[in-house]
DNA sequence: GCCGTTTTCGGCCCGACTGTTTTCAGTCG
């Protein structure tokens, strides 16, 4: 049975939605969202908890919620979505997605012009229905035609790789700018998620308006969402949101900490100050009137009893509650070697020795060249015997650089619909590291993807499994699998399992990292590196590392090369 | 609807910007 944990969260998601419309309390609302991210944020299989009897551990479900989701798992359905759906129009939540058009927008144009979904909303509009709503005024209207127009055109969440650059040059350009003292990347971006809604930049100036206003004439600027003194919103290329707050110096460490996020663990933070009486917003820690601290992020952290909490775990997962045990995470200076990267051999773009010259200049003291194998025929996969006409090569380049580098020949060998690895025995024996993958079949069920993952891994050459969910975020679905069944086998067949830095996989991610960290297994991030410039990926793989709560012992490439060498074999 | 060890009842984060409101609701961060 596939996980159906996505599902049943945008179940619960849409019942808030519905509630929201249909004017319910609005606690009761949250109690619904809170227990759809706590599922979303899960790591194993939501029937495999049930059937445990452990979704009530899980903090954000309680009883009502835990019947609701066995309901779904043994009946396809839950009742008391049902009752509502025959109250509420489904065709509704879609409205909600319009920025501008809110829950009680949405149930007055339901109640007093009977619009029921996205195509009444626009008739509507059309006929002047709408601007008789009370309330409605031209900007409305027009804030909510645009709003429409942009969710008919607009692909969504981006990814991490493509939007962190473009936001590190808005903040390089920005810094420039007179009477900026500060500017950092908050959000999303900061916590280095895999996929982001917007770029939320915080300004350190004394005079927020002015300086709100020279920004948002900037000629980059297509569309200004908002503009006020102390915040403005504006839509740059490629309908990417930026959000830019400013605050005075004394506040700069509050509102970093409020514009960082998430919000959960915002929230969270907060109740720890109510408890101590006192109040935390963007703009300091207050007892009363006085401000007890604001110009740090660790003064906020410090004051509420907190050890400062690295950006990436503030996702609400654990974090707060473990904040005194939290792992010492890995950073980009501890990797030592780029571990999974294609040449002309198959279907990379640069040379052996310009891989290689890439991977010196970037200080590492080890790296391996992994070629495609035989059944990757799109992929130039080397058949055997050009199999080892690249590995003389390699060892001829790898003896040229010696000195400044270890260069290692290894494969990313395709595992068969089976769980049979592409090269034979023999072959294998003459490579230096063999990272596994499945490159074909990726809908297999989760059964026959577990067994063939698990076969893969018997075999004693396979030292790693590589980017072991398939997944292209945005694009395509992780494939099914028992990822605690992968993990243990892991440990005990001391393979490794790959964090694929490409920014488009991020495979393992974040969750599942931290769940095979728990476990004990060994990680190996590897760029998968198909031209030198992408060798910079590996920041990525770091980043994500970093939100799995991963230390340096963890990764296998963070060990200096006589340790690592001798780690070849299993 | 969830949660808790000073609570099993009564809390649940807090603030900015906009528009149409003549005093603040709605939406969003
Ligand atoms: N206290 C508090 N902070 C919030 C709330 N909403 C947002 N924030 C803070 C935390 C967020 O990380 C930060 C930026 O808001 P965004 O809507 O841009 O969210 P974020 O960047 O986390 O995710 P995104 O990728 O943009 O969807 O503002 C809220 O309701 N309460
Ligand atoms: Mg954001
Ligand atoms: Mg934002
Ligand atoms: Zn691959």
């Amino acid at each position: 049975m596939a996980m159906r944990n996505k599902e049943i969260a945008s179940i619960f998601n849409e019942i808030a939605d519905l509630l929201e419309i249909s004017g319910e309390n609005a606690f009761r609302i949250n109690s619904y969202r809170n227990a759809a991210r706590a599922i979303e944020d899960l790591s194993e299989d939501i029937a495999a908890l049930q059937a445990a009897g452990k979704l009530s551990q899980i903090r954000g479900i309680g009883d009502r919620t835990e019947k609701k989701i066995e309901e779904y798992l043994q009946t396809g359905k839950i009742s008391a979505r049902e009752d509502l759906l025959k109250k509420v129009p489904h065709g509704l939540v879609t409205l909600l997605k319009i920025p501008g058009m809110g829950p009680k927008t949405v149930a007055t144009a339901w109640k007093q012009l009977g619009v029921e979904d996205l195509e009444g909303l626009v008739k509507s509009l059309r006929t002047g229905q709408f601007e008789k709503l009370p309330g409605m005024g031209p900007k409305k209207i027009e804030n909510i035609k645009k709003g429409l127009d942009f969710i008919t055109r607009s692909a969504g969440r981006k990814l991490l790789g493509i939007v962190l650059p473009i936001a590190e040059e808005i903040q390089e350009s920005l810094r420039k700018l007179e009477g900026i003292k500060k500017v950092e990347i908050g959000g999303s971006l900061r916590r280095r998620a895999e996929t982001i809604g917007d770029i939320d930049l915080l300004i350190e100036a004394n005079e927020g308006e002015k300086i709100l206003k020279k920004i948002t004439e900037f000629p980059q600027v297509r569309e200004v969402l908002s503009l006020g003194e102390t915040k403005a919103s504006v839509r740059i290329t490629d309908d990417i949101q930026v959000d830019i707050r400013v605050v005075p110096n004394e506040s700069f460490g509050s509102a970093l900490q409020y514009f960082t996020g998430n919000k959960d663990h915002n929230i969270q933070l907060r109740e720890i100050a109510i408890k101590k009486k006192w109040k935390l917003n963007e703009y300091g820690l207050f007892e009363d009137e006085r401000r007890l601290t604001g110009e740090t992020e660790e003064g906020i952290y410090a004051k509420l009893g907190l050890p400062w909490i690295a950006p990436e775990l503030r996702e609400n997962r654990g974090e707060i509650e473990n904040a005194n045990q939290l792992p010492k995470l890995i950073e980009q200076a501890d990797i030592k070697g780029d571990l999974h990267m294609h040449t002309l051999a198959s279907d990379g773009r640069c040379t052996i020795e310009e891989m290689i010259e890439g991977c010196i200049a970037k200080g590492y003291e080890y790296m391996c060249i992994t070629d495609h194998s035989t059944s990757s025929r799109v992929a130039g996969g080397l058949d055997p015997d050009r199999l080892k006409e690249h590995i003389r090569h390699v060892r001829q380049a790898g003896k040229k650089y010696h000195k400044d580098i270890a260069v290692l020949m290894g494969s990313e060998v395709d595992i068969h619909l089976d769980g049979r690895i592409d090269y034979d025995d023999a072959l294998m024996a003459e490579l230096d590291l063999v990272i596994a993958s499945v490159h074909s079949g990726l809908g297999q069920s989760s059964e026959k993807m577990t067994h063939r993952l698990l076969a893969a891994m018997d075999n004693p050459h396979v030292r790693a499994i590589g980017h072991p969910t398939c997944r292209l975020i945005g694009q395509r679905e992780a494939s099914e699998m028992d990822m605690a069944a992968i993990i243990n086998h892991a440990v005990e067949t001391n393979t490794w399992l790959e964090l694929n830095a490409h920014w488009m996989r991020l495979d393992l991610k974040d969750v599942h990292l931290k769940q095979a960290r728990e476990a004990g297994a060994k990680i190996l991030i590897g760029t998968d590196s198909h031209d030198i410039a992408s060798l910079d990926n590996m920041r990525y793989g770091i980043y994500t590392a970093r939100r799995g709560w991963l230390e340096t012992k963890d990764v296998v490439n963070t060990l200096p090369r006589n340790e690592f060498l001798k780690l070849l074999k299993k």
